[in-house]
DNA sequence: ACACTCAGATACGTTACTGCATCTGAGTGT
DNA sequence: ACACTCAGATGCAGTAACGTATCTGAGTGT
């Protein structure tokens, strides 16, 4: 767009802007044809460059991969706790807490594909498995301590509870967009949000009336 | 294992035995390395043939993908009518419904990965889409009167609500195991039952409270 | 402005997969 | 038992992908 500008790039701007669109074109050709189903020289062609570039900033596929799905993550922590910051109200952190889950698993299609490319693919190597791991913990522990907080807030506390309140969240929200993609006529978006509004109704309602007795 | 009676086998029988050693080899294979990882060389060295067996059976890898899916999912349609043949009282019909669902969505690893992967590769495929619609179709319609019946003898119908009744049921099971795959320590199996109960329990308390209203 | 360096392109050799054509031997009809 | 057929093996040629090595030209230091 702003293309007339880009006279002179350093070097360092260079590459670093090839490396970008590197990954760029990574994650849309592998949300669409799978990690295994791409090869270097699409994601370097879409680019719009030659193998040789992608050699020159990756070591391999793999690599890449994980350099791109870290990359995911963390734009999609930052997106939650910026949205965590702003949230005062009870009922508005509820609110939030919602539609937080969605927007992680995968707000748009080829997100969803590329995360749940890399979970089917951290499910065959153990190795790639252990660093993904990590990145979701870091999301989920974050996640858990905002529930506690509000439970707190809410007056009642149980730890073990909160763990299993973020996985239902984040369980339920990976099937129910899945099952949207797959069938969007069967499982429309209002369906989805829908169901996600009536089990966290139910589930808080349980937390106001029982305290978190599970 | 009764190898001993392997004694002249028909044509006929021979072939089906390969077609039939084909498909496990590609069910276990796929699941481990997805279906673009897998070569047909690989299915037919597994099986303990060579590529000249796969091709004799199978047009291309998609034809036998498309034939292990379905046979995979109507083995599961059985063992869920099979199911709910058994069933009498009302608390009974509940539990088997919870139990349903993971056992669809995959009851071991193997099958989960090969459930999933179907599901992204019809994501990419329209064509293949439209069959693995078609074929989710049948499980789903079969469940949704089965919790229509259920809603109907427990006093209330709103034939919306069961369908997103299954819809939470499928998602949430498979969002679940999901995660208990990727981190079995995080997630263990008893967790994952207990948020499946955890949701059926509160989602049908609503349905004895206020009548299918949602 | 001249030599230098490094990002990225091009060329090459190797490997792996696929589909087709041909071959072989075990089941089959007479 | 003899000729036949077809399941499955083997051989071959074409294609696509990978990694490495070498080349080129645009940024960089003096």
């Amino acid at each position: 767009m702003i293309k007339l500008m880009k006279k002179r790039l350093t070097r360092q701007e260079s590459r670093a802007q090839t490396r970008e669109k590197l990954l760029e074109a990574a994650a849309k050709i592998i949300a669409r044809h799978g990690l295994a189903g791409t090869s270097i020289e699409d994601i370097a062609e879409t680019a719009g460059f030659s193998r040789g570039a992608f050699h020159a900033n990756f070591k391999s596929k793999d690599e890449l991969f994980l350099t791109l799905v870290e990359k995911q993550m963390k734009a999609t922590i930052f997106e939650i706790d910026e949205l965590h910051a702003v949230t005062d109200s009870v009922e508005e952190k509820l609110q939030n807490l919602r539609t937080v889950y969605p927007r992680y698993t995968g707000s748009d299609r080829d997100t969803f594909l590329l995360i749940t490319e890399a979970q089917m693919y951290a499910l065959r190597n153990p190795r790639f498995g252990k660093k993904l791991r990590a990145l979701f913990s870091t999301i989920y522990d974050d996640l858990i301590q905002s529930v506690e907080r509000l439970q707190e807030q809410m007056g009642c506390k149980d730890p073990v509870y909160a763990k299993q309140l973020v996985l239902i969240g984040f369980g339920l929200s990976h099937g129910l967009i899945l099952h949207n993609l797959m069938d969007p006529e069967r499982y429309p978006d209002s369906m989805v949000s829908d169901s996600m509004r009536l089990v966290f109704d139910k589930i808080f309602s349980l937390e106001e009336m029982s305290l978190g007795i599970h």
